[in-house]
DNA sequence: GCTGAGTGTGAAATCCTTTGCGGACTCTTG
DNA sequence: CAAGAGTCCGCAAAGGATTTCACACTCAGC
């Protein structure tokens, strides 16, 4: 039923060996052999079982990506670009989506493990001992994390928050706000390390609310103790926080960016759709998914990893509508 | 290094035949065997290696998914309903993204189909008689679409225009227009077709604009063509659209919903979150992507398929603020 | 005590591909 | 012309699990 390399050694008239090296070590065959091999197999549409040439080869040609929750916007994006470049290279990507649940993550990881020849990690939730052990087990790669030594693609969150901050004073906002993320979140760590040095390099004054979780909801129940505090700009862990900030300051009659500007953080495609457009820091998503996916075939072929192992991708300042000066009382 | 079922046989005292029957087919082995072979399997963390059972069995235990564009927001939702069933099912799920290409969905098809115990095709863009020579070769469903016998889960869209055009005309509306999706979509199909019997018998008049491609673009080209058509409300083939028509009328100073209702399609996350919330027929996404693996996993159990290959489920009326009672004048 | 059925287990074949080893052959060189 | 070096290709083993077949054993029945 389905061809293997025996029909294609059998029309070619030479044995399995011989197809198997003119397909995958073409130097070691006669030219004519070789082409005589290529055109049999070629009408007979042959490809190798991966099955089988993983079994002994110890190759799938599989890569394995996991991550919190497709239903965040800012994922997708990072797994087209994951999905991309695999295929470039002619892997084929599992997909796992944890459902933010650590323990889920780490049971994911495990089964995995043993069907790829490596994983991207995508701003994994479990704790760094946890992925400190996978690592040293099999080739790994961790997307807005970083722990160790494990090779990693993140993006300049200090930089970012330095972006939103700069925009801000520029506009003349003295009093700003942050929207923080989940305690457990790097990402949400780094932008809160960023955000404070730059605040406190403008000589400008930072008010913390949170943590809320990272959704919709989150941003709605933020937005009262926000506007308690008493500022002129709020900065939102990710865009979709600032929806809900913008949503609740909608309802109680809040006029953006008159009364108070609104950042956000991500880039997500909704980010641009809803009004006011919100200002936000954007993300190379689809970039990062591609560079995770480089650093991991680098992996794959030097184990030792002697080549880059990080790498760190710029932020960008999407200038929107949901940003302008303070009011002038 | 990794431990095979030799491992577990030399630990526990047996052959490796045992161990296999030990672990798959309980009821052939003596109870007092099987329960020392299973201690040593745990206490050794041995698994079956996937590619060698696959080698023999001809089962990989994967699923590939095939989807459009993870970047529209409608996707997301399916494949997260797809691979919680499929991992309750313990399978492995292959994801592919075609960037809405119909050549790149037919090679990802062709190259996936080798890999895996069958496919389900996420709103599939090639042309029914490419589904339909796939189908014959390979175990396959369809979402969002249906073609011949294949196996398919659809969502009743007759039925939710029958539900958006009641709740118009319920507030008072005679004269409403729909912006089109893509003509080759087949839910746009479907979805034209249930309106134009709706609006019919509620003896209301209907406009048609576009066809408009089905992203945030479209929506915002397609509302000046609604407000020239002269209607009091207006239905996007999807949320996304409907985005977009939101955003021109509120550039152009047009009150929603006081001069013009607006409705949706699909109830994606973001029709909650902006202003104002988007009223819209609310598709089961999850449920679809669980049906779709039911049905796959039905049809690798009997091919013949004798079972129900069919599955058409409901939509439901989520009303919010983007509409209301027309315009008094 | 022997036969027959029935149960539990192991040996070996099988799935498909890759690869180490060695045989056959050609060609160069002394 | 013989020896040595190269080139090209086939044989067979290997990889890990499943499954068929057959063997060994137990026990009931006569």
């Amino acid at each position: 039923m389905v061809v293997t390399i025996k029909d294609v050694a059998r029309a070619a008239g030479v044995s399995p060996s011989t197809v198997c090296r003119a397909l995958s070590a073409p130097e070691l065959v006669r030219a004519e052999t070789r082409e005589r091999v290529r055109r049999s197999a070629a009408e007979l549409d042959y490809s190798p079982n991966r099955a089988a040439r993983g079994l002994i080869t110890g190759r799938t040609g599989n890569l394995g990506l996991v991550v919190p929750d497709l239903g965040n916007p800012f994922f997708p994006g990072v797994v087209k670009g994951i999905q991309a470049r695999a295929r470039e290279a002619d892997h084929a990507v599992f997909l796992a989506d944890t459902d933010e649940d650590p323990a889920a993550e780490v049971r994911l990881v495990r089964t995995l493990a043993k069907q790829v020849d490596g994983l991207v990690l995508c701003s994994p939730r479990m704790s760094g001992t946890e992925l400190r052990g996978f690592a040293t087990q099999t080739p790994l790669v961790l997307l807005n994390r970083r722990v160790g030594r494990i090779p990693a693609v993140t993006v300049d969150n200090p930089g970012g928050m330095r972006q939103a901050v700069t925009h801000l004073t520029a506009l003349g906002h003295r009093r700003i706000a942050y929207v923080a993320g989940p305690r457990t979140s790097w990402s949400n760590r780094e932008r809160v390390r960023g955000l404070r040095a730059a605040v406190a390099a403008a000589g400008a004054h930072l008010a913390e609310i949170g943590p809320v979780q990272p959704q919709f909801d989150g941003g709605v129940a933020a937005a009262d103790p926000v506007l308690a505090a008493g500022v002129t700009a709020v900065i939102a862990y990710n865009d979709v926080i600032a929806l809900g900030l913008l949503s609740r300051f909608n309802a109680r009659g809040i006029a953006v960016p008159a009364e108070i500007s609104v950042l956000g953080f991500d880039d997500i495609a909704l980010a641009a759709m809803v009004h006011p457009s919100l200002t936000t820091v954007g993300l190379p998503m689809e970039s990062s998914g591609r560079a995770g996916v480089d650093l991991l075939l680098a992996l794959l072929r030097d184990p030792e990893g002697a080549g880059a192992t990080r790498r760190e991708l710029g932020t960008h300042l999407m200038v929107r509508a949901s940003t302008g000066p303070p009011p002038t009382d």
